[in-house]
DNA sequence: CCAGTTGGCTAATTGCGTTAGCTTTAAGCT
DNA sequence: AGCTTAAAGCTAACGCAATTAGCCAACTGG
């Protein structure tokens, strides 16, 4: 009986595979250990716990969409930019629906442990505020996003609790710079970036949503209503970049 | 022993407040039964399985936001309308994250029973794609949204399967036609105005989920962004309005 | 007052996450 | 090569949540 040779890697992957197959609810130990060909607690080895193999898989989902919209928005810029950005998520996100779904943790489960979170929340995003960056740039990103992703995953997967979730917090920055990026080619007014960047994500992330769900009646017209919300949203952004 | 007096209305009324409290996957028939001063078995007896109760939730929600954004909107018309009824959603979202979570659900966990799902898919939605409706009427959805709950809440979490999620879609019909009227009185032709209320529901429930999921650092500029994310949106339905 | 329905209870089953403790593999080290 | 040791698998077992079966008491309508 040899080894199966498994590392936290490899079960965070193939557990975010799964996730894309049956849903991240439907994602179990059980399963995943079936489909790795090893027995339930033999992932424990590898992996803290359900929960934290969800934190895995969030950290990968956010290197990859990191590293997605980069790709898309290269040797584009402005409007064109953001289209093709919002098109490449949308892929992905249908794509990739457990990992997709990974992405956005429930502020743990709304239950006590408030305390530790509290401290974290306030600082760690100053410094996206000020990064009043460049468009065209993006692929500076991807650079990042593709390094040592090995450390950071088992670290994200093996950490009992905050670890993880730090980590993630770094990652998501960086996939939210490329949004920056991009939306700095707008010609937006600099505080606006981050309003603009926030809308973004929470329409692309809406719609994928939604859709994923079933959302819609019929799927046939479903392009284009992604396409007039993008459409209409940059319309938006540059009709009255000095707004209010 | 007196009897607790329980009916399944009163508790899919109950399951979603303690969803609002601890979160919609936080909701637990033995939560739920010590709640209501019960034993867990007893809860069966008014509701058919967990999943009929997230069904009963999700019609209750689906009530509950058209009345909402129906009276968010009346004695309004025109982008002020959508602005108010935005607002109003948000409100509501933050102020019921369980029954807000449950208005949205995975399509059958992405496992068999495809076949039930395909027949009832694509005709149910046709009627709403007509009703080019004029705005300013939005009071009449609340009446409806207003009458018999009792019976469908009943049905929706009695039920097995399928007519509970029968009737949320007629539910949701009629939120999504509040929708549709506010948005009518934006001067969009009629062909936009079901891409436009897609639109709009996709960017509030995404930015809700977000906030809601913790998804933005700093909390105090919040408010401010999706002020931007909507007066985007009503810019880019308006200044457009016969693009493509 | 009685019969029947109904709502609640206890007991028991199942599935899943997780822990404990044993065993063997596969590196190293000498 | 032989020995040691940490890691990786395994089996057994616990706890919790959903659900079912079957019993009994409490309202309901006559």
């Amino acid at each position: 009986m040899p080894r199966a040779g498994l590392d936290p890697v490899a079960v965070v992957t193939a557990g975010a595979d799964l996730a894309d197959e049956v849903g991240l609810s439907g994602l179990t130990m059980g399963l995943l250990a079936e489909r790795l060909g090893v027995r339930t607690p033999s992932l424990y080895k590898h992996v803290v716990s359900l929960d934290a193999l969800h934190r895995g898989i969030a950290l990968l989902a956010a290197r990859d969409v990191g590293l997605v919209l980069a790709r898309a928005a290269v040797g584009k810029a402005g409007p064109e930019a953001v289209r093709a950005l919002a098109h490449a998520y949308r892929h992905w996100a249908l794509e990739h629906p457990g990992r997709c779904a990974a992405t956005v943790r429930p502020p743990a489960a709304a239950a006590e442990k408030a305390a530790a979170a509290e401290k974290a929340a306030a600082a760690e995003k100053a410094a996206a505020a000020e990064k009043t960056v460049t468009a065209g740039k993006a692929a500076a990103a991807a650079k990042t996003a593709a390094g040592e992703k090995a450390a950071a995953a088992e670290k994200a997967a093996g950490d009992g609790k905050a670890a993880g979730d730090e980590e993630i917090r770094t990652v998501s920055e960086e996939a939210l710079q490329v949004l920056l990026d991009v939306l700095a080619g707008l010609g937006l007014p600099p505080e606006r970036i981050i309003d603009a960047a926030r809308a973004l994500r929470a329409a692309m992330h809406g719609f994928a949503g939604l859709e994923a769900a079933g959302g819609f009646g019929y799927p046939e017209d479903v392009d284009r209503s992604y396409d007039f919300l993008i459409d209409s949203l940059i319309a938006g952004f540059t009709a009255r970049p000095a707004d209010q």
